[in-house]
Parts: C-alpha cells; structure tokens; sequence
RNA sequence: GCACCUGUAGCUCAGCUGGAUAGAGCGCUGCCCUCCGAAGGCAGAGGCCAGAGGUUCGAAUCCUCUCAGGUGCGCCA
C-alpha cells in the first residue's frame, strides 16, 4: 500500500466534491496536483499543493482553495487535522492507524512490500554489459552490469515485464584480432616463439585458450595460412570468451534472459531488412558528410557512403552505414539489432552505455525512433567512469589482463555483494570512486555496512526475544496491538517505512536505482537513532521481557524496516546480512 | 568548432515529473555505554546551490547565454 497515493486520491476526490458543489469550476486539470512528505516533519505528515496548483486556473485565491478543501478532509477518518501553511500548502496530520496499517502490510508481504503495478505489464528491454568478447569483464563494466541489472530489478518491481538481454559483438574486426591473439598462444602452446605486436591482445588471459584449441585440433593449425584457421579460431575463440564473460557476470550475481549474437545479423539478410526499412522512409541516401571541426583532419578526403537521414530523427549530422569500400559500418548490425528488438514487440528499449559511447546516443535513438515510427521510446543510460584506489591512493593494473583491472579483481576482493551496493551508491552519470580498503569498512562512512547492520541489528533482537520466549514471528508481530507505538521517534521510523512504496515509483519513473540505495541509508539511519534512543528512555528499548506486548508492537515495527531493507537490498542484488562478522 | 554529461558546506555526494527555513557522510567542537552490538547516537559551527538573465504564486530543479571540468566527433566496435 502506498500512503502517498491513497491520500492523493482522497484529495482528488475532495476536490471533485467541491467541484460538484460548485465551490470550484469544472473543467479543471488536477494532474500537478501532489501529494507530498514534508521537508520539514513540523509541518504535519503530508502536504498538498492542489491549492496553489488550481488557483491560477479556477481564478480564487489560494488560501480560499485550501480553507475548503481543509475543511472537508478532515471529514474523513483518516485525516485528524488540516492546516493552511505559506503562500497556500494544505498540511495534513493523519491519524496513527495509518502508519500502524503500514507496517502491518509490509508483515504480511513481506520483500514484496513495495512493488507496484505501475509498469502495467509493459514489456521492456534492457540491454546492458554487451562487452566485446574478447577478454574478461574489467571494472567499467562491472558497473554497467550492476546499474543494468538493477535497474531490470527495479523495473520489475514496479509491474514491468523485463528482458534483460546482453549483445554479443562478434561480427567486427575486434573478433579477428582476438582470433589472431589466440593463434599466437596456440602457437605458444605448441613451443614456438612468439611475438605479442600492436593490434593483438597481449594478456595472459589468453594463454589457456591456445592450450585448449591445442587440445583440440592437435597442430593442424601450425604454420598454416591464416585463411585455413581464421573463421575456425575466431569461433572457438568467440566461444571461449563468452564462457569467460558468463562467469564473470555470475560472480556478480548477474543473469541474463537473452544473449543476442551480432554474427547472426550478418548473412542472413536482416540487416539488409533493416535497411529497407528505413530506405522505404526515404531516410537512406548516398552522399558525401562534412569533415568535422576541430579534430585534425589529416588523412581526410571526402568520400561517398550510405548514410542515414538520422538528423530527421534529432541527431546533428547523417551518419554512414556503409563505407566506402561496401561492407558495413558498425552502425548498420546496431540498426538491425534494435530493429529486431523493435519487432520483438517490447514496448520501451534501455541501453545501458558506458559514458565513452556518449556520441552514440542521438543516432541510437534516432534509429529507434525512425524503425518504430517515434512509437517505441528507448532511453540510454551512461554510467561514468570507475576511479579506483587503495589506501586513498589510485589503483590499477592487473597482473591477469595486463592493462586493467578486471571484474574479478573486485569481486575476489570485496565480494559481490559490497561490489554492487557501492556501485549504486552514485547517480549513473557521476564518476564514482571506488576505495577497496573504504568499502570493507566497518563504519558509518561506509554505506553498505550501515545498511547491513541495521539489518543485524534487528536480527539480534529477534534471536534474543526468541530467547525470551517472545512469539515475533511475522504473522504474531502483524497481530501485535501497534498503538501500542506512540512515541515520536517509533512514529518516525513508521513513516520512513511507509514512504518506501513512493521512493520504488519514483525510482522506476526515472530509471535511477540509485535512490533506492540512498533510500536504504535513511531508513538505516532511523533505525539507528531509535535504537540509540533506548539509552536514555528505556520504554523505547525492543525488548522488555516483562512487558511482552509491547515488545511485540516495537519488535513489528523494527522487524518491518528489515523488511523493507531485504525488499531493497533485493532490488539492488544484495544479500541481507544476518549478523556482522 | 560541435554534441552530451557534470558544477550544491573545507572534502565526497543526495536533493522526490518546480514547492515552505537547501540535506547526509567525512573532517572540526561538545556530549551519550552499570543499558537489546558505542561497528552506534545526540547537539553545534559551516552555503551567493559556478555566474548572469528569463519563465512563475514559487527555481538548486525548467529555458537562454557565459565560465570551469569530463567524454566523444566518417573509412574502430
């Protein structure tokens, strides 16, 4: 249940009442009309501003918008008081039962407190990670494949139905250097003496997949032209990356429904379909672009290639499709690609990008926008760079990839669960530092173990109510009497817990996780400082063993932010922590 | 040159399709353990929300321009 909602529909319905009453015009537009929690708690529970919002339009004042609709609210059980505050907010007190109702809820939900129908079943696709195979998966994408995979989370939690799909770019001249790479370690394997130059890929990585196609074809290969092992060695080479990759993902916790092959775009006429389709527009043409501006344009010569009228569509300039030699550009089986996923029937597309694909956003979108005739939005998330360091100093270089540091770097160190709390920590479109030395840290600095030990924290106190003898399973805590929880502090926490299914629809209309990460924190922070609190008043204290009704209302009630924790622990792809070690 | 992203406390960052006196952590100052885990909590100091215009009842948030940083810009993916 979604306080936030409810009382939004009251209000409207109120206003509609005075509508009928002819205390407002008809014909009045309440969608800006919201219900809010205050900024500041001295303010009342919630506030509206339907009065400042309808005056302009139904030509009264304010505050005689507010008087009204205040006095009418207050009709209803749930609202015990309504003031006019500032140029014309309606502050709303609610009656305690509400938040006792709440929590009762999420006892009974459990970690599907929250989730939301607001998607309507729509069904969307997420593409995220589609790392080129041709090496492990390094920090960068750890974090496209974090925010993705929550993101899908988060989408489904909020009533969407989500493909989380991973493209595989094995059709471009990065899979023939990979194939070349794994030749010379194939030789290696076989004795020889060989040379790592420029334009291959060097890491050690690789060594085991030349013993492997070793074992596999014997030294047929050896010394023969490139033509007789190319187009064999790439796909074992394609393979085995892939495998590698897989792994890497499933280190992170990461699973992907679909994974969809580049390669199989090529050769078999869907990009050439693609193409038509977009030619059938009148979007396709032959020209010649401009050089662009301020790049030295040293081997420039102006050329004629198929190009795509992307700036129909938004972009800032054509973009080819074709180069001049005939075979396609990289953008051509990307067309395709999202033209297949247009056909599949989903009805809104997500790329997660890392932020170096920036340039690539307008065309993307444009294409999208040109296949499926602007019906089918599609929405690129970047996520910033990954500044790593050690000890506050910057950190890098893996021994296994040579050049960078890999997915398995981090997660051996931290774990995957620190990994992907961490990496939500930050607004995709930040740059994020990432400490390894400050992310195990066992403070409030550090976000992720805040979470979790107020998770603990409850934990502890149900073991020991166990111990006591004290029923707190889920369905005896909903059966609690929660008036019992009076205390400002405990009504604190109630709202916070209450507020969750608002920040999960806010969360999914902007497709940022990331609040749900910062969410978590606050309500940590709440548990926190009513737990704090039992220092000094020892009603508030969880557990009494002489008073065991009480102890059950304050036990719903922590036991209800756990709930909520695991429910947004769940989204983000983090393990709730039992106890800390 | 152009496009996109970013600019909020000394530092690192939140800020809910525009709302009231702009928040948190770190650092700094002072408090709180005979008491469920102090691995915590409370309080205080600290701001021209990069700058200038505009839109409106109302702007950190939307628009325009300027400045600063990052990323990218045909025959690489």
């Amino acid at each position: 249940m979604n306080v936030f909602t409810e009382i939004r529909e009251l209000v409207l319905e109120t206003l509609a009442i005075l509508q009928a009453e002819g205390a407002l015009p008809g014909g009045l537009d309440f969608a800006n009309v919201a219900v809010e929690p205050p900024r500041d708690a001295a303010h009342g529970d919630m506030a509206t501003n339907a009065a400042m919002v309808l005056a302009k339009p139904a030509g009264l004042k304010p505050r005689d918008i507010a008087e009204a609709l205040a006095a009418k609210l207050t009709d209803d059980a749930r609202i015990t008081s309504a003031e006019v505050a500032g140029p014309g907010f309606l502050n709303l007190r609610l009656d305690p039962q509400l938040w006792q109702s709440v929590l009762r809820a999420a006892l009974a939900v459990g970690d599907d407190f929250g989730r939301s129908t607001m998607g309507q079943g729509a069904k969307v696709n997420v593409e995220y990670v589609s790392a080129n195979p041709t090496g492990p998966l390094h920090v960068g994408h750890t974090r496209g494949a974090v925010f993705g995979d929550a993101l899908a989370s988060l989408l489904d939690f909020t009533g969407h139905d989500v493909t989380r799909e991973y493209y595989i770019n094995d059709g471009g001249a990065q899979v023939d250097v990979l194939a070349r790479s794994v030749y010379l370690r194939y030789l290696e394997a076989h004795g020889q003496a060989v040379a790592f130059e420029d334009g291959t890929y060097p890491g050690d990585y690789l060594i085991a997949v030349g013993q492997a196609l070793k074992d596999k074809v014997g030294d047929a290969y050896v010394d023969q032209p490139e033509d007789v092992w190319l187009l064999d060695v790439r796909e074992f080479a394609t393979e085995a990356m892939m495998d590698l990759i897989r792994a890497d993902l499933k280190a992170l916790g990461v699973e992907m429904d679909k994974f969809y092959s580049e390669k199989s775009l090529y050769g078999t006429g869907r990009i050439e379909e693609a193409l038509e389709a977009l030619k059938a527009k009148g979007l396709i043409y032959e020209g010649v672009l401009e050089p662009p501006k301020g790049k030295k344009p040293e081997d420039w010569e102006p050329r004629e290639q198929t190009l795509f009228k992307s700036t129909e569509h938004g972009d800032d300039v054509d973009r080819p499709v074709m180069k001049s030699d005939g075979s396609w550009t990289y953008f051509a089986p990307d067309i395709a690609y999202h033209y297949d996923k247009v056909t599949r029937g989903f009805d809104a597309l997500i790329d997660v990008f890392g932020a170096d694909h920036g340039g690539y956003v307008k065309r993307m979108k444009a294409a999208v926008s040109a296949l499926s005739d602007g019906k089918v939005p599609l929405d690129i998330k970047l996520t910033q760079l990954v500044k790593l360091y050690k000890n506050g100093e910057p950190f890098k270089m893996s021994k296994r990839a040579g050049t960078f540091v890999t997915l398995r770097d981090v997660v051996d160190q931290v774990g995957a669960d620190v990994t992907r709390f961490v990496m939500l920590t930050r607004k995709n479109d930040a740059p994020l530092d990432f400490d390894f030395d400050k992310v195990l840290e066992q403070s409030k600095d550090n976000p992720v173990f805040y979470v979790q030990y107020a998770n603990a924290r409850v934990n502890s106190v149900l073991r020991k109510a166990r111990e006591a003898g004290i029923a707190v399973d889920d369905a005896e805590l909903g059966a609690a009497d929660l008036a019992l929880l009076t205390h400002e502090a405990q009504i604190s926490v109630a709202k916070k817990v209450a507020e969750w299914p608002r920040l999960v629809e806010i969360a999914g209309r902007t497709n940022e996780p990331h609040r749900v990460a910062f969410y978590l924190y606050d309500l940590a922070s709440e548990l926190h400082a009513l737990w704090n609190r039992g220092h000094d008043e020892p009603s508030l204290r969880f557990l009494d063993e002489a008073d065991p009704a009480g102890t059950q209302a304050k036990i719903a009630l922590a036991r209800a932010v756990t709930v909520v924790i695991s429910a947004g622990l769940g989204i983000l792809g983090v393990t709730p922590a039992e106890e800390m070690r």
